[in-house]
DNA sequence: TAGAACATGTAAGACGTTACATGATTCA
DNA sequence: TGAATCATGTAACGTCTTACATGTTCTA
């Protein structure tokens, strides 16, 4: 599972509860699971019955009590090998084309608000990531490298995001001239 | 169901049996499923009761009978409701952003093989999509705006492979020359 | 006084994949 | 002879989401 690397991988950073792990994962995009409960403490559990994690009970005065996990040596190795295993190709799931194959019994109008209302939400999106980015987060990282990295795969959503919007600049104008 | 909707688009250009529609579906990326079986028999099974498509047995000698589904005046609704909807964001899930994060662990050599494998999985699978863009396909078009879109969709996701490249070509680059 | 944050978890169901089952035909 | 294409479907399983359940504390 790929959401077990990348629980691994943030408590290769530091020990964590599932809680946390919860609000990082869904607050990131570079995480694209929705982080919900369900699925992270059921792959803790697998995760600790693989040996790969462990956990220490914290408790708290008028809180309820967390599971602090940590990774074990079997986890950092697992996870070692997880990082050279062969990249995948992403997977890019758009449905604004499915939409926009039939489109034929739309009229160029209809057309053209569907893509303006695309844009502006590719917009938004794009302000909020690059506010994201600036902001640069409070995180701690080991080295120069790590940070570059990070800043990175931050300019790489951003990239993905900027070309999906040209590209839908440059259809709108084509539809409007009639240029096609 | 997504996939509903892109069966019923499928449909409202031609009827087609089940057989067809998993051909189209998994040998076009625009449509992000793996095209199982499971699943298109059982949307269809599910549109019909709900009205959207029918279907008419055609026997066939020496080869199975084939059930040839065609969309109704209400499917055609349908389709035409969902063509309307608020387009949503794509969703981007990049793999390799997660092994990046926690790469601190690998030396500079290690990152850089991995960000070689993945560049020249995506040139491999660019070069394919141009080659399809340039074939054109057999489809027959109604009209020559829905010709331009068709194209535009394919371009649209040669663009965004095309962009991965270009980040993946900059970010080797930066690590090569240390510049962080 | 209502809701959000903290913290763990369960239940139900939708979505998605791989593999299996059947059986004729065609091609290497 | 073995594999691929045609054609429908089932079984088993894994992934992912929404909503529920519990109970305290802090904030608007």
């Amino acid at each position: 599972m790929d959401l077990c690397a990348a629980i691994l991988g943030l408590l290769s950073w530091k020990p964590a509860s599932g809680y946390d792990l919860k609000r990082i994962i869904s607050a990131s995009e570079i995480f694209y699971w929705s982080g919900n409960n369900n699925q992270i403490y059921k792959s803790l559990l697998e995760l600790q019955r693989a040996g790969l994690v462990t956990h220490q009970v914290q408790l708290q005065e008028s809180l309820p009590a967390k599971k602090i996990y940590s990774i074990t040596e079997k986890g950092l190795a697992a996870l070692r090998h997880s990082l050279l295993a062969d990249p995948q190709l992403p997977e890019l799931h758009k449905s604004l084309l499915i939409q926009l194959a039939w489109a034929e019994s739309l009229t160029d109008e209809e057309i053209l608000e569907l893509l303006e209302k695309y844009a502006s939400e590719i917009s938004t999106h794009l302000r909020m990531l690059e506010g994201q980015a600036t902001r640069g987060g409070s995180t701690q990282y080991r080295s120069r490298r790590e940070q570059y990295l990070w800043r990175r795969m931050t300019d790489n959503l951003i990239a993905a995001y900027q070309t999906e919007l040209d590209w839908t600049r440059q259809t709108q104008q084509a539809l409007r001239e009639g240029k096609y």
